[in-house]
DNA sequence: GTCTATAACCCGATAGAC
DNA sequence: GTCTATCGGGTTATAGAC
């Protein structure tokens, strides 16, 4: 134990974040190593003591902290909702936001990575597929504690992330906010229709 | 004019028609010029002759042809439904059945090089946001038909290009047919609340 | 129009001094 | 733990014979 990571912002954190960002923006196949190490400003060496199994270890790590970091916003925004079937529209515009700040560029973690990866590497394929099971979860759960059964609510979570998903995808190669705001109309109504005590 | 394109086994035509299904099944960063070829059975110089702009100006077509070939499903499928408010569900069964017979290879000749061209190459995310406009277009003229109003047409066709790239997204990763039945599920309900004449 | 050979470059990964 | 120099291989693209 000792203390593994006591310097928060040594070397290892930085290129997990660096990898963070630029599997948002760009994906994993066009991301180089070398554009890691830069942005991180870590040296080659260094990137090969934190992480021996190469480039793709460093993926893995990072598509797991930024599925940590979509799960915080979902559950915050979800629990910030003022109704809770608001819950699931706030969370498209909750992307919206972040996209138009970052003119498009910050889109999720790990949708790229997770086209490239089917096919072509089964560790990566899998990372991904943890994290939108995550996401999923995090859907359920509010619509569970909304009153929804737990089968229908699952049902719910799944359409819910493919529209977020999707709906982020639309928007940032468009440069246009106009899919997430009609993705979030679209949750209000699907929320609506399976939310008991709500008519 | 003459005939620029007599033979329809012509290298040109089978090199575009290679690329539509490897950017389908890896994206564009992932793929070598030279898998192409291979796949095409065409000689480097050959492809070199027919595409001078290189990769990038085959990978235009490539999109360009695949965004053909997702309309016309989406055309057929629209026009064979059973009721107006199903057409959209069967799209997303339609593209269901597709995957589970490439075992969740061939999915949308797009979306991954979309993801990838955004503030990397302005041509192909271009092409991406035409492809994904026609798709838009296809989908709202089948609810402008069944009686829809223009503009919670357009607002409903995006949601629903939104659920179906969404959802096909989470089935490859998760090698389950389970969150498109879940989008087709969805896509029932949205439609029915928006086409008048069905309660 | 087609093909082979190769140029010029960049990639991920390693070696070894410090 | 950190850094530099470099290796071997794969990349896109071109040259030039046919």
């Amino acid at each position: 134990m000792g203390k593994p990571q006591s310097d928060p912002r040594g070397g290892r954190e930085r290129l997990i974040t660096a990898t963070v960002g630029l599997l948002s923006r760009q994906g994993y196949e066009a991301t180089a190593v070398k554009q890691i190490t830069t942005e991180a400003a870590a040296p080659m060496g260094s990137f090969y003591f934190h992480f021996p199994g190469g480039k793709e270890e460093l993926a893995l790590a990072a598509l797991r902290q930024g599925a940590e970091g979509v799960d915080a916003l979902l559950t915050e925004t979800l629990a910030r909702a003022t109704a809770p079937e608001e819950g699931l529209a706030d969370c498209a515009l909750a992307l919206a936001d972040v996209l138009t700040r970052s003119d498009w560029l910050d889109g999720c973690p790990v949708a790229a990575t997770a086209l490239e990866s089917i096919g072509r590497s089964p560790v990566l394929r899998a990372a991904a597929a943890e994290a939108f099971e995550r996401w999923i979860a995090t859907l359920q759960h509010h619509l569970v504690r909304a009153g929804v059964a737990d089968a229908p609510a699952r049902s719910l979570a799944n359409a819910a992330l493919a529209l977020l998903e999707g709906a982020e995808m639309l928007a940032r190669v468009q440069g246009s906010a106009e899919p997430l705001h009609d993705a979030a109309s679209a949750l209000r109504v699907l929320a609506r229709t399976a939310i008991p005590s709500v008519r």
